[in-house]
DNA sequence: CAGTGGTCTAGACCACACT
DNA sequence: GTGTGGTCTAGACCACTGC
């Protein structure tokens, strides 16, 4: 009735080994095992962002393991914060479009106020056209040179100050139907609008931050004399299983804000 | 022989709530308050830094809870990076000094090799010396405007090109007997020095990153031109109890770097 | 009230490190 | 082998949410 192989506790992956080669045993621990499992059904679709999941014995029940085996997983999936435990109600999948995670990856803060964001500000797109990817964009979106991909510009304001320029790139295949209209009729972070309209979530990325002068675009987009300094910020997201999905290069006006980091 | 208060699961923090205050029940799982006591013992040095604490059955019988409590409490303070696990042998505490972690909170990378920070670099310190506290440096350090205070002030080089030049301020009282020949002659990161020579371990810090030119100072100790766009990165440094015990004021060089941050 | 996640316990066994 | 942390289970009860 398990789901799960179960010979002993550290047994192998889910199923038997098939490979004869030996020396890695690449032996992983049964909460781990469920922990693949939900994240194949988050993958999947099974379970979309903002739905409840099964309640734990459900699950318990399902992969024929104890509710503690079941909890060591989300709680690993909660951190993660793929999930959002509530106390009485049931575990959610975690969604870029709830009110209190709204730009969870917006770093950008205003120096005075103790305001989160400063209000989401306005947006403007510039610009939202299908091109081939170049190298350099190709290469960290794990596509070919010359493969079809959406380019996105646009401006993000805060306080009337435009403060934030950038260019996005995104595979064409998943985000078949971008629209410059979709992006400008949609409320709420980016990554909210993917998650609906798109099926894909971001689930982390990484940054590389530099201080730089700007180019000429973004001296005229940002109201900025050429020797203005801003920060370079170079993001690329991924979704599930470390597949990177989108790259987004930005430039910052900082005199008025400050990129936040928590170190530990 | 229980050391918590142990009626119920849920009961109220160690010790007995005097206040009559009712409406914040202020209650506390078991497994927290072996936190707090787990943390009174590293804050009050009965455990030091690299040191191995004792194991989670002795912990158990200690504070007269099971095993499994003593754990929940030790795994978050590992997931803080305050204790570290190691199968088979036991639980220590961390340390800045040790290899693996070293320059744990510099997050400045060098942009092609794979190196994680590059080799530690050369450092030189400028100077070294005891001065009364500004307004907002008081403020930050929780001190009174006017209160002794460390300035130091030095230069890292990567690669013979000059990248990192700052300035930091240190409470005087907890750092007594600093001198400009420690700070030079310790190897290692700073952090390192202020845990085995002060007993001063930084637990966690915030930094908050603009796009600057250099001051004069800066580009005379870095070699740029006043044209160059620097990295500015003002850092605070928290030890146990969210206590404020350093404030840094960075210039970096970003030509050959770039600042890395993980977003999830 | 029932159902959910949250806490706590006790006991068993596994994996790892040192002696 | 001994002792450590790591995993897994089963069961009990608490706290919260919504019917």
């Amino acid at each position: 009735m398990r789901a799960p192989s179960q010979a002993s506790y550290a047994q192998g992956a889910v199923g038997p080994l098939a490979n004869a080669d030996v020396g890695t045993p690449a032996f992983s621990p049964l909460y781990q095992q469920i922990k693949q499992l939900i994240l194949q059904s988050l993958q999947g679709g099974e379970w979309r962002p903002g739905e409840l999941i099964p309640s734990e014995i459900d699950l318990a029940t399902r992969y024929g393991v104890s509710q503690g085996t079941v909890r060591k997983a989300i709680d690993e999936l909660a951190t993660d914060n793929l999930l959002v435990r509530r106390q009485g109600r049931g575990t959610y999948v975690a969604t870029h479009a709830q009110r209190q995670v709204q730009h969870r990856f917006l770093r950008l803060h205003a120096d005075a106020a103790a305001s989160g964001v400063s209000s989401p500000g306005q947006r403007h797109v510039i610009e939202c056209k299908k091109m081939r990817a170049s190298a350099d964009v190709a290469r960290t979106l794990g596509m070919r040179s010359g493969d079809a991909v959406w380019q996105v510009q646009r401006v993000l304001s805060f306080e009337q100050i435009p403060t934030i320029y950038e260019a996005l790139w995104l595979p064409a295949a998943p985000f078949k139907g971008l629209t410059q209209e979709r992006l400008t009729s949609h409320q709420g972070p980016l990554y909210g609008l993917f998650e609906s309209a798109f099926g894909v979530r971001m689930v982390r990325a990484e940054e590389k931050i530099r201080a730089v002068l700007p180019t000429p675009e973004a001296a005229h987009w940002l109201h900025v004399t050429p020797a203005t300094p801003l920060l370079s910020v170079e993001r690329v997201a991924y979704t599930y299983s470390d597949q990177a999905m989108e790259l987004r290069r930005g430039l910052y006006r900082t005199e008025h804000h400050h990129y936040r980091n928590e170190l530990q």
